[in-house]
Order: C-alpha cells, then structure tokens, then sequence
DNA sequence: TCTGACCCTGTAGGTTCTTACAATATCTTT
DNA sequence: AAAGATATTGTAAGAACCTACAGGGTCAGA
C-alpha cells in the first residue's frame, strides 16, 4: 500500500471528499483536471449519449478538449462511428479505449475516428459508463499520453468519475418535478391506486368517497402533469418519482 | 491521510484487488464479511429485486442473514413492503435505512418489516442500489449494530459494493430470466405508446396497424404483467424498468 | 412437416374513462 | 372578511377500454 511515488487510493478519496464543497459545475471542472492529471490524463469530457436526432453538444456536461477536436467531432458527426461510444451503449464496467473493438478493414468510419484522435494527441485512453435508474445515463471518457492504467488505478478512476458525475447532475438539474405545480397528497394517492390496477370505483370504495371524487382528483392530476389520461398521469408521476410504491 | 485506526481508502483498494483473487461465490462472501466488519456490519446481502411473479429467493446472489430473519422475510413476503426495497426502486446513489421514508401510521406493513428486522438486531444499515444497462439491477443491504458510517466511509463502501457486484455477476452469470413470459418487442411498443397518453386507435394509426391488434397486443402485455387493465401494465413495465422511455 | 410464438384483424357488448356543466364545505392566507 | 386552494359530490353523453369469440399469416425450431 504506501511508498509509492502518490497513493491513488488517498488521491481518489480526497477528490470525493473535496467535491462535497464544489459548488459550480467550473470548480468541478478544475478539480477533474487536477485529480485526473496525477493519473496521466490531460484530456476528458463527461456526457451523455446523444439519441438519434440529438446532437453531441446538447449533451455534454463538461469538458476538457483539446481546442478544434470537439468542433471537428461535431462537424464530422463522429459520435455515430466513434468505438468508444459504440462499446459504451453496451458496457456495464468501464474499459480502456484499447478494448473498443472495430473492423479496421470494413469499418473505415470507426478508423477515421481514432485516428484524428490520435492526431489531437488522444490515442489512449479509458471510459466510464454511467448507468442510473432508467439504464444508460452518461459515459466519462479520459484520455492522456502517458497513463496510469492499471488494475489498481481503474478502481480509483471509477470512484473519482461516479461520484464526479453525481455531483455535477446534483447541480445541473435540480428542477425536475419543480416545473407546474406540485400535485396535492389526494391526488399522488389516486395515481397510486390507478397504478395499481384500481378503477375510479375500486378506488373509491377503497377511500370511502364517491366515484365522482376520486375522478375530480385524477382530472386535477392529468393537468397538473399535461397528461391527455389516466395512464400517462400515471407513467409521469412515476418518471418523476412522484408516487411512494 | 493516514493515522487513523484503520484506513477505509486502504481497505477498499485492497477489497477490489483481493477480488480479483477470488474464484468462488463462497470466497466472495468471505471476504466481505470480513472487510464489512472492519466498517461495522455483521450482516449483509447481495440481491436482485424480484419482479412480478418472483420471490425474493430466487434473486439472491450472496447473503449473510441472522439464522430466521431470511425465513421469516420469505414466508411474509416482506419485499412487497420493504421500504429499503421501495427506495432501492427509486435511488440511483446509496442510502442509510433511515433515509428511507415510509409512513408510520398509513404505512403498518412497511413498520412491521422494520421492526422484526429490528428483533433480529438490524435497525441500522446501509443500502447501496446496483445499476446496469437496462437501470436497475440489483441491491446490496447491509446492517450492523456499530456502524461506521459517514460521508469519508461511504464511498469506501460504494466502491467495494460495486466491484463485489461484479465479481459476483460474472462468475454467476447464468442469465436471470425474468418471471414469467419476456414481453415482446411489440408488446412493449404499444405500452410506451400508451404510456404517452396514446389511445389504442392513436398508436394504430402511428404504427399503421389497426386499433384491434394494439388491443391485443396491450391484452396480451396485461397477462403476462398480472395486470389488471392497461394503466396498471405500464405501471408494471415502468416499475421492472421494460420500457425504453 | 408440424408446432409454437408472434403478429395481425374482425365483431359485439358491457365497463370504464373523460369531459363539460354545476355546486357545497373546509381550511389557510392575505 | 375575502380570496384561494383543496376536497367533496352530482348528472350526462360520448370516447375509450376490456373481454370473449374467431380466425389468417409468417417464421424459426424440433
């Protein structure tokens, strides 16, 4: 454990601890490239995955490029041949960019992509993953010209990024459930029983109130949520956590 | 950094490292049991979370329970109103028990898990949900009677948790089928319709197929979800997380 | 070849939802 | 005291849902 030249686990566990008091998403930005430059990274950026009409600049977090990479990957559209992306959409664990895999004879793109990465200096590097409730979230990827990757490290680096990553969304989208107005106790307590199967009726005979009553209730809900009916009332309620089962 | 009794960053470095070691579910639990004890926990357990139609029992991957306590929660079926469970559901980071809410008096089921937990000498723990590819995946739960559990151990916990996860994924790996019949491709398509407020006749005519098939397809979902009526079936694949909205 | 799973469609009738029109009572806040 | 949010209930008509019945087409695997 000690006497090496830094200890990537104390590194690693002051970094957490120091995030607690980063207030800005800028703070959390030089913090990253401080930590990360002890691990022989110079270069990173945390975002999520762009869906098929989205655009990689909508979902970047943060980042540290090297100036014109990030316009060329935009202008280029990289992000749909990129390898590193590709291994994210399927990777649980996360993986140096080595273990990417791609046809270098049938997939030119993919190719193309590493190779102008190279040209910015970004020819190794590693990438995290980050999955939350509903499945893939974001990735973090790092890269450096001279890295410390290695199984003692990994465990480091992973720490660092979720709990980075945590940070940063803690700050970015503190909204959520914020937008319209909040829906009253009656009504959270008719979205849980239509979500569990009830009818107005079961509902009301479960509540000790009239049919009428618990629709009143389910109506004021579907405006609050700008819900065209009960289910959707329901699977919003549940995306923004709204509902206790 | 150093000088304290025991160095939680040190002892999670070494957990991972030493897992890498381990070939045997049975070495695994081990090894936890004897790092988790340096934190203050004597019990724990590394499960998934069963869905519709299965028990908590088939989605155990390790478990150090007090003799009775696993019983008992089998024969009552306490995971329908666990409130650990319930937050699990709905937590991306980890959480103390306490920090899980319930109501005391609407609630008697969800007092009643917790006090025979109590009597089993869990009152306190530490819960740490499991995310994948598709979100959830499965929780680690711990407890102990001295627990040493702060803002320095917690990621020191996290880190271990996660790693031991995976160890134990890839040497269990047997696919876990879900209860019952998968849904289809389909099945799940009109759900997402419908869970944005889409009528049968709307998602007809988006998919280009006639509101009778949607029927169908909605009829067949509600069967293989135990559900009730269409509101509930999309309460059911948001909650197992089937669906990719 | 046959079986099973999946996808597709039709009719018909009873049930449930959604909306629009009103209305009363309680409680908190201004 | 007045205003506003919340909870409650009523009637009624049209839309949407759920169920039960019955069937045809495709495709993969035994």
């Amino acid at each position: 454990m000690g006497g090496e030249s830094f200890s990537y686990a104390n590194e690693a566990f002051a970094f957490v601890e120091r995030l607690d008091h980063l207030t800005s998403p800028s703070a959390i930005l030089d913090a990253m490239e401080v930590s990360l430059s002890r691990f022989g990274f110079q270069n990173f950026i945390v975002a999520g995955l762009p869906g098929p009409r989205e655009r990689v600049d909508q979902v970047v977090l943060l980042k540290k490029w090297p100036p014109g990479w990030f316009d060329l990957y935009i202008s280029e559209d990289f992000v749909r041949d990129d390898p590193i992306i590709r291994r994210c959409r399927n990777s649980v664990q996360p993986f140096a960019w080595i273990e990417a895999p791609f046809d270098r004879e049938k997939e030119p793109r993919c190719l193309e992509v590493m190779n102008r990465a190279s040209d910015f200096g970004m020819t190794h590097g590693f990438c995290l993953p980050i999955h939350g409730i509903n499945g893939y979230e974001a990735c973090i990827s790092m890269s450096g010209t001279d890295l410390d990757l290695t199984a003692k490290t990994k465990p480091a680096l992973h720490l660092m990024s979720v709990y980075a990553f945590e940070r940063i969304r803690a700050q970015m989208s503190p909204e959520r459930q914020s937008a319209g107005k909040p829906l009253t106790a009656r009504e959270r307590e008719m979205l849980a029983w239509a979500a569990a199967g009830k009818s107005a009726a079961d509902t009301g005979d479960i509540l000790g109130i009239t049919e009428r009553t618990v629709t009143a209730h389910i109506v004021s809900a579907c405006h609050k949520l700008e819900a065209t009916n009960k289910t959707q009332a329901v699977a919003r309620a549940l995306q923004y956590r709204l509902l206790n089962i």
